[in-house]
DNA sequence: TGAAGTTACATGCTCGCGCATTCAATGTCA
DNA sequence: TGACATTGAATGCGCGAGCATGTAACTTCA
């Protein structure tokens, strides 16, 4: 059951909004997160306790996301080994427009 | 949850019992099939419909079992492009030793 | 303060997966 | 029977995931 899911999810988020559906989760953790305030988050430590993603996987498609313009890296001046992630506003957008495609295919499954 | 659960089932089965998890699937799959006569089956036609495996992989996880001699591919007479399959004693058995560790790992996820 | 340990990431490497293609064996139909 | 479509399976290819390692930037403690 969970293949079938992951995999529609997969193919309707790609095919619809261009995003992976670790791409999405990264958007939607991040914004999660980042909902109440403002602000931005610290990824590895924070990004990946909420995620089931590995540091290296996560490291990935931060970049990747970073590279479509929908996520953007900022340096920590507490720590300058940290880097700070928050959504674009295309970023933002892009998650907006990708959520019911999300929970219309979980909505269906769980049906 | 999903994550959770089939990230524990890929690491037991791989450190207890030196199996992946479709490689344990396609073992368990062939062996359920095969359970009341002792014949053998056709391999992508029927196995790939039973699993969620797509064709290719599932025909790399065989060769992979088979290289380890739990599997045995066997020629069909009647339609020369197919395979029949079967598992060997030892595939046999290391599937029966691997069944509780499955079985618990779930068990556990589930409570 | 400086040597040793720890932390936050990035990166090299390998692996399993799916897609597309290939190839031989079968089926179909005029 | 021969040309064309279809089917069963293997394989080339690229991708995303995890493990191990590298590398700066802290932290700790004598």
């Amino acid at each position: 059951m969970y293949h079938d899911t992951s995999c529609e999810l997969e193919n309707e988020l790609q095919s619809r909004h261009g995003l992976g559906l670790s791409e999405f989760e990264v958007l939607q953790a991040i914004s999660g997160y980042c909902s109440d305030r403002e602000t931005e988050k610290i990824l590895m430590k924070d990004l990946e306790a909420e995620m089931y993603l590995s540091q290296s996987a996560l490291s990935r498609t931060i970049t990747r996301l970073e590279r479509a313009g929908l996520v953007a890296r900022a340096a920590c001046e507490i720590d300058r080994r940290a880097n700070f992630l928050q959504l674009t506003s295309a970023g933002r957008e892009r998650w907006e427009e990708a959520r019911p495609t999300h929970k219309a295919v979980l909505r269906k499954h769980f049906a």
